[in-house]
RNA sequence: GCCCAGAUGGCGGAAUUGGUAGACGCGCCAGACUCAAAAUCUGGUUCCCGCAAGGGAGUGAGGGUUCAAUUCCCUCUCUGGGCACCA
């Protein structure tokens, strides 16, 4: 018999597909709706990557899953085209990358209907056409107008690598996310977006089917924190200072203030007098100093210095000093009270000279700083606190903020870490930015009639650090042709999550260039059901979207809060238990294999090498198991056969449509694998019936398409497996009718006996005595209790004679 | 430092609500076919003792609950991921 030849039947299968329409879609089908997203990638110039199979190949088998139960699945698939990645490689190899993106996306689209997945092509989009980023510009103008987008200049993160600020988000360990060269700051005049409005919604995952990792990394992310603004009035003079801080129980121990070296009042209170030198040259080294250096491993190293003024505490008098020092941010208000019960302040006083008080101990007894090596940072009762001694410092601590408030000395007040996110970029390949700048210098919108705003093209295109398209003369003619002599356009590019932001809509709109989504065809489709992608994307891509969904809700554009409903991350691809990379040379690329079993054993071994969340090991001869199991199944249709225990068929049959329905649910590819291949060994001993050939096609579609569409035609069926849809299991025929179980004593299995399926207690230890070694060791003691859990244990306790 | 996830044979990994640990696959061993090899097929394969029947140990380490623990509880070690001077 021949073997299975999977690349010629492949071959067939995936012209079959392109050209016929079973994996077309309507829109306005009146059959359930699954909109199946996976993460769309950037285009490079190379060959899909072992990662791309591992998306793509588990993510179409769930859709074909979905498929198979009857529902309308929406699967679409296109390119995140603008950004560094296209734009590098431009560099690199001297063609725009406008042209490079039209040759890698053909490659790429090539490659990936190799993979034998129901891709919707038609719905495809690019977000570097115009007709796309028309439409992004059009986002940004309707948050723009909408008071949610500004510009401002502040310090930025710069990657002096890739010559562009970053949004805080990719930045890592203080260092870029692409590059991860380390990052410098930048006072620069930049855009942002007012994600920060949207902290306390975006917060509320409820409703949403996501892993709690992910979740909870937004919720880090985002850093809610629940404090008290206290407001120090100054010796001289009018200004207050208004303190965050998370512990007002400790407002008796405070003995000076630090603030942020570039909080605007530094300025203010050192101009002119003799300390301005001083705090000028700390100024300029703590600037000096890394991100890195400045959060986390500088911990060790505060720097400061004295302003040379004071502040009073409003609950006690106290007269103290304020500093500037470095690891003050501008966060909350950007100054803090500090006392002996922070670490930080502690050590800052320690090298500062500065006078520390303890206002909480264990017992409430009065204790000394002196005495102590470091800050307490405990809890316990409160001394030297007005009328909160003797209480307890979390109970007073509500306590004493409505005495603050009742004062007028402070108020509660809530912090956000999330800070709004940056979108300009000094680099070519982006969507421009769509404003324009009057001769006063003033910010316009580009009017929607001349969108899109097109990227020019007379401009080398290489990062210098300054906007490439500063220095185009059609944008500047452009510019002053619609808008008037002495105006100016915005030469920044916009972020590329920005694109990724809402191209799930896009999606949905057909390419219509009228608008940027049909109202009435979201309304039916969104939210996305399932989407799949890499968990890097917690705090970046899934965190935006959200936003910009959120932003366009509330704008009154789409009618939906949250874009994903269910969100499943798919594990990695190790190669010897280490993640594969170029510089350690362990890259598994997928072709080889391809070429050699096909896609169909290649998607199938990427799913049997462990749970899909969970990723898995590769092994170069693991996927011959796969291979063997294919052709065995071709070799099973191709074979006349006939049962041989009826019963034990049926039950099997039943057993395995079961267990592979449980486990598809789940995503537990692997075991629904391993059931069929256990199903498939026990073949020489039940039989196989003819009929139910058809019913292990079925089974087969979401995970070898291919071969299931071969063996679906070679079965003699016409029209689509999937008319035929997933198998259907009748419960009760999915119990054999004795079971084995086995025999404890004294929580020791000692032996097993076959019983029927609802034996009684008396029958099965009356089966287990029978057993020679059971027997062996009852009569060794007498038994003293009995444990018979039907269908799974019996079990003997017995007290020795 | 804080938070989360994980640790099971030579390897990847299975194990409904606690109920015969090691499914399935790789690898390995033996046999069949072959002049031979590959491919394929059959059998075996957690470790130790034993010809076998059987016995002992065993799911990162140590304790606990239970007739019974990979599963539940406590302590610890290691690995991966995230956050990290956020007052």
């Amino acid at each position: 018999m021949e073997s299975y030849q999977a690349r010629k039947v492949e071959e067939k299968w995936q012209k079959k597909w392109l050209d016929g329409d079973v994996y077309k879609v309507n829109l306005d089908d009146s059959a359930e709706k699954y909109y199946n997203l996976v993460m769309f990638p950037y285009p490079s110039g190379d060959r899909l990557h072992i990662g791309h199979w591992y998306n793509y190949g588990p993510a179409d088998s769930w859709g074909r899953y979905m498929k198979m139960q009857g529902k309308n699945v929406f699967q679409p698939m296109g390119y995140d085209s603008f950004g560094l990645p296209a734009e590098n490689y431009a560099i690199k190899t001297g063609v725009h990358p406008s042209e490079s993106i039209e040759t890698n996306t053909a490659k790429m689209t090539d490659q990936m209907s190799k993979i034998g997945a129901m891709w919707n092509w038609e719905q495809s989009v690019k977000t570097s056409d115009p007709s796309y980023y028309k439409w992004t510009q059009w986002v940004f103008l309707e948050l723009f107008k909408n008071d949610l987008a500004y510009k401002k200049k502040a310090p930025v993160n710069w990657c002096p690598s890739c010559k562009t600020v970053l949004a805080n988000e990719q930045v890592q360990n203080g260092s870029c996310e692409r590059c991860k060269s380390e990052v410098t700051k930048r006072d620069l005049n930049q855009w942002f977006f007012k994600i920060s409005d949207y902290a306390e919604k975006l917060l509320d995952h409820d409703g949403l089917d996501w892993p709690a990792k992910t979740v909870t990394m937004q919720k880090n992310w985002i850093g809610r924190s629940e404090g008290c603004n206290i407001h120090f009035p100054m010796e001289e003079g009018e200004d207050l200072l208004s303190c965050y801080t998370t512990r007002p129980d400790t407002i008796y121990s405070v003995t000076f203030i630090v603030m942020a070296p570039e909080h605007p009042l530094v300025d203010e209170f050192v101009k002119g007098t003799k300390y301005e030198a001083e705090v000028e040259k700390v100024r300029k080294e703590i600037s000096k100093q890394s991100i890195i250096e400045r959060t986390s491993e500088g911990g060790k190293n505060k720097l400061g210095a004295f302003l040379g003024k004071y502040a009073i505490n409003p609950v006690n008098g106290r007269k103290l000093p304020v500093y500037i020092a470095n690891f003050a941010l501008m966060y909350g208000t950007g100054i803090v009270m500090a006392d002996a019960h922070d670490q930080r302040d502690f050590e800052f006083a320690n090298k500062y000279d500065i006078p520390l008080e303890f206002v909480i101990s264990e017992d409430g007894s009065v204790i000394k700083p002196e005495d102590f090596k470091g800050a307490y940072t405990g809890d316990g009762i409160l001394f030297n606190s007005g009328g909160f001694n003797g209480m307890n410092n979390r109970e007073a601590l509500p306590k004493i903020v409505e005495f603050l408030q009742n004062s007028g000395n402070g108020e509660a007040t809530i912090n956000y870490k999330l800070r709004d996110w940056l979108i300009s970029r000094q680099r070519y390949w982006g969507a421009p930015i769509p404003v324009v700048y009057d001769p006063e210098g003033n910010a316009h919108p580009v009017p929607e009639e001349h969108l899109p705003w097109v990227l020019p093209t007379d401009v080398d295109f290489k990062p210098t650090g300054e906007s490439p398209i500063a220095n185009s003369k059609e944008l500047v003619e452009r510019t002053e042709k619609i808008f008037g002599k002495g105006w100016r356009p915005e030469v920044d590019t916009m972020d590329t999550f920005m694109c990724s932001s809402w191209y799930y809509l896009r999606y949905l709109s057909s390419g219509d260039e009228g608008k940027a989504f049909d109202k009435e065809v979201m309304k039916k489709w969104m939210p996305v059901d399932m989407y799949i992608g890499g968990p890097e994307h917690a705090c970046m891509h899934l965190l935006y979207a959200r936003f910009v969904n959120m932003a366009l809700h509330d704008l009154g554009h789409i009618d939906f809060k949250e874009p994903f409903k269910k969100l499943v991350h798919q594990g990695m691809v190790t190669k010897d238990g280490a993640k594969m990379s170029k510089s350690k040379g362990n890259v598994v690329s997928p072709d080889s294999f391809v070429e050699k079993y096909g896609s169909d054993v290649f998607r199938m071994y990427l799913m049997f090498m462990g749970p899909f969340t969970a990723g898995g090991d590769w092994n170069d001869k693991g996927i011959t198991g796969i291979a063997r199991f294919v052709d065995k199944f071709w070799k099973m249709v191709c074979t006349e056969n006939e049962v041989k225990d009826e019963k034990a068929f049926i039950t099997a049959i039943h057993k395995l449509i079961k267990k592979m329905t449980r486990d598809m649910d789940n995503m537990h590819y692997n075991t629904v694998i391993a059931a069929m291949m256990e199903f498939l060994n026990l073949i020489p001993k039940i039989g196989m019936d003819e009929g139910s050939k058809k019913v292990l096609a079925r089974l087969m579609e979401p995970i070898a398409p291919h071969l299931a569409e071969e063996c679906w035609e070679k079965l003699g069926c016409k029209g689509s497996i999937f008319e035929a849809g997933w198998p259907e299991y009748d419960e009760a025929l999915t119990v054999d009718a004795t079971v084995r179980l086995g025999v404890q004593i004294n929580g020791k299995v000692r032996g097993d006996i076959e019983l029927a399926k609802d034996a009684s207690e008396d029958e099965a230890v009356a089966a287990a005595k029978a057993v020679e070694n059971v027997m062996k060791y009852l009569v060794e003691g007498e038994i003293i209790k009995v444990i018979y859990v039907p269908g799974r244990i019996l079990g003997f306790v017995i007290k020795p004679n």
